[in-house]
DNA sequence: ACCTGAACACCGTTCAAGT
DNA sequence: ACCTGAACACCGTTCAAGT
């Protein structure tokens, strides 16, 4: 009948889809779980390390066991299951980036990334920086490509109206702009996500060669 | 002696340097301007639409001119004028990405970004992608950036404990990132940023190679 | 060990009223 | 047109007290 973290963590997370992050306050949370909020401090000293266990929590399922294949097959996998992790909360990619947090799950994903860039053969800093760069990569991408969708439940209205207002903006002032607009609200996500992905890999390609 | 939206926005950004993010309240604001935390609301609908104005005023000096070279130059000076923009105040990234508003400067510098892009040869949807891409990139970057240097004043003293932690906490179970520990507590920060626009430029080079 | 009740010091925002 | 005073419905958090 007691609460442990994990229970906590859990609800958390499952009323994350409810409320989204800006909803999800102390006294909600107690609420979901039948407890008074000042309870919630008896097992997390403050919201901000309940909300790094989010995080820590909600990309436990990244890089567990990468394939075999080539470096780049095996980057683009661990960034790929990155963005599912982050993408399976609402606001989960904003959650994670609130938290600059040192956790198990965070420094598994870097150390694998690392590795296998190590293993292509780029010297160590370029590993290190060239895994960061393609982490913000993905995680500005998916705070993005959340933040588009969410706000209240009627997505399909949102992006219409988002769209709509965009295009007026816009008038004729930005050609190149104005332009891309169905690229930029039409876009299927996973092929854009590919595309920058792409970027990157050619990106550490070159670095790797120009050694 | 009244008040307008400009002196406001003024006010809020160098207040801004002071008190973080997190610390800007209306109510804080207001006593900077010598007036109640109402009144505000006669020049802004909320507090969100103060933020934007903010982010807008952040990144105005960005794309203004872009000197003459070749696109990968010209693309290189824009992200590196806009992560000075965003460096400008305490928590400008933070800041900037926490509002996914619409306005002129920010619609500038996507523009110029796109059509730099497509007068490379990039064909339409790329480009819009690939201008995106590097944005995320430089944003993520930046939060990252100052997010390590900034909870409270003595920044040395924090980021040396961070790193101590870090290292306590990495212990030997994670080799790959242990041994990169100095690249990322080190790391002259320019020289990364570098580093990262480099793989973005080597990336946006094979989409148009790619075509 | 785990939880409650009451309280503190804040928030953003509304609104009638002032000048 | 611009600002104030008072108030509303919240926050995160502390702390003594309960079981």
């Amino acid at each position: 009948m007691r609460l442990d973290r994990e229970q906590i963590v859990a609800a958390a997370l499952r009323l994350l889809d409810e409320v989204g992050v800006d909803g999800l306050t102390m006294r909600v949370l107690a609420d979901a779980l039948k407890i008074q909020a000042p309870s919630l401090y008896w097992h997390f000293k403050n919201k901000q390390s309940l909300l790094e266990a989010m995080a820590d929590a909600l990309i436990a399922p990244v890089a567990r066991a990468v394939p075999p294949g080539s470096w780049a097959e095996q980057v683009s996998f661990i960034a790929w299951e990155l963005r599912a992790a982050l993408r399976s909360r609402r606001d989960g990619a904003r959650v994670f980036a609130g938290t600059f947090s040192i956790n198990d799950n965070v420094i598994r994903t870097a150390d694998h990334l690392i590795g296998v860039l190590m293993a292509a053969g780029l010297p160590r800093q370029k590993a290190a920086w060239g895994a960061l760069t393609v982490t913000y990569f993905v995680l500005g991408f998916t705070i993005e490509e959340q933040g588009a969708y969410e706000p209240g439940g009627s997505e399909g209205v949102a992006l219409a109206a988002r769209r709509e207002e965009f295009t007026r903006f816009i008038g004729d002032r930005y050609p190149h702009v104005a332009a891309c607009i169905p690229d930029i609200f039409d876009g299927d996500q996973d092929a854009r996500f590919r595309l920058g992905l792409e970027m990157q890999v050619a990106g550490l390609k070159v670095l790797s060669s120009a050694s």
